[in-house]
DNA sequence: ATTTGGTTTAACCAATTGGTCAAAGATAGA
DNA sequence: TCTATCTTTGACCAATTGGTTAAACCAAAT
């Protein structure tokens, strides 16, 4: 085994934990693909994280922060609304595209009814939009953008149009473009300035 | 037992199956779970369907089904564009607020990698988006719409504004709206005249 | 009344799965 | 070198799970 390999165990762990937790889910997923992606045994899994429930935590804890933390500290610079709106959508997009999979788990694990511990955990987070809802208002009060804009609902849309076709690749491909995979990977590298567009023309003032 | 409910086993376990699949997703869902919900016993669900892959292959299949069938009629009659589209959302978002896990069920169950039957039935489905393309070309031959509307983008936009909201429920409810379901529902009713403001900003002519 | 067909059940089975344990290996300090 | 601690392993366990089977049940036709 060679000095790079063995180094941390734990983290190998865990960055296993965290692709095979998201690709398949929390109730698809066996203690032992963990361990076979790791390279180690599945008593070693037990040694480090005492239960799948635990592992299972772990991962949701860090898929959800690492979504979070791409979403809410954009807006804390000092450049224009508009700009920031523009850093954000393109910064967000090219998270989704290389982490397909993050948003998907974390929606579905919130969707199970039955032992459902990642709702537990949401609970417990601290993470709140006031600081975009206080950008909006000071916007609307600079006349920048439309009065009647709600950030609450201008939040949902941008965000509802960043990662939709990416968790639906897997319908629009087929769907939509005929499984033709370069179509789809074509529209979605022109998907940041359609966003924009779209948003651009939400907020406008008329 | 009563007559009411003695008729039609096969049909009671369907519905059980429907709901716990949807619910729980394949590898979270157990026969028993299925048993228990039909009020019926594990090995009934066997003399019906001879596995869980076959039980789950009907209940996607008709989950998919439903789906599509709620999308692609709908521009077959012969009202103005607008008005279908008007139609079309309304109608779109009342079925997925009546079946929310319907569509968190069939993306959740697309982006498997493992074993995934689902992916395989799609492929054999014949869904496609021509005659919505057709009703578009048409339109913009017209000139009723945009130019540079592309039939494909404005359907995934369209369907992405109705879907997100809903399957992102449980963690809109309570990092955007504090936790207030009340607000979140209100959040839903005003949902359709909102999203079709933003669609015909998208394709109004300018 | 008996037979015939489908329906329902309890008992059972083999494989899988999350988890434990004691022993072996490795590592660093005394 | 010896020892104490941490790491790794294979053997094992109990519970769960998808699935089978033979027998019981039941309604309708003979």
């Amino acid at each position: 085994m060679s000095d790079k390999e063995k180094i941390n165990t734990e983290e190998k762990i865990l960055e296993a934990a965290k692709e095979v937790f998201t690709e398949e889910g929390k109730a698809g997923t066996k203690m032992q693909m963990i361990a076979d992606r790791a390279g180690i045994n599945k008593s070693l899994l037990h040694y480090y994280y005492r239960s799948k429930d635990k592992l299972f935590a772990s991962v949701f804890k860090f898929a959800f922060g690492k979504m979070a933390s791409k979403i809410f500290p954009i807006f804390e610079n000092d450049d224009h609304f508009l700009t920031q709106l523009e850093q954000f959508i393109e910064n967000y997009l090219s998270f989704l595209v290389k982490n397909p999979f993050i948003p998907m788990f974390i929606l579905s694990e919130l969707n199970k009814k039955h032992n459902n511990i990642a709702a537990e955990l949401i609970i417990n987070s601290d993470v709140n939009i006031d600081l975009f809802d206080a950008i909006v208002k000071k916007e609307i009060q600079k006349g920048t953008i439309k009065k009647s804009i709600k950030a609450k609902n201008l939040l949902i849309n941008i965000l509802t149009l960043c990662v939709f076709p990416v968790i639906a690749k897997p319908i629009i491909v087929p769907v939509v473009f005929n499984n033709d995979s370069d179509a789809y990977n074509n529209y979605m590298k022109n998907r940041k300035d359609e966003i924009i567009e779209i948003v651009f023309d939400m907020i406008r003032v008329e």
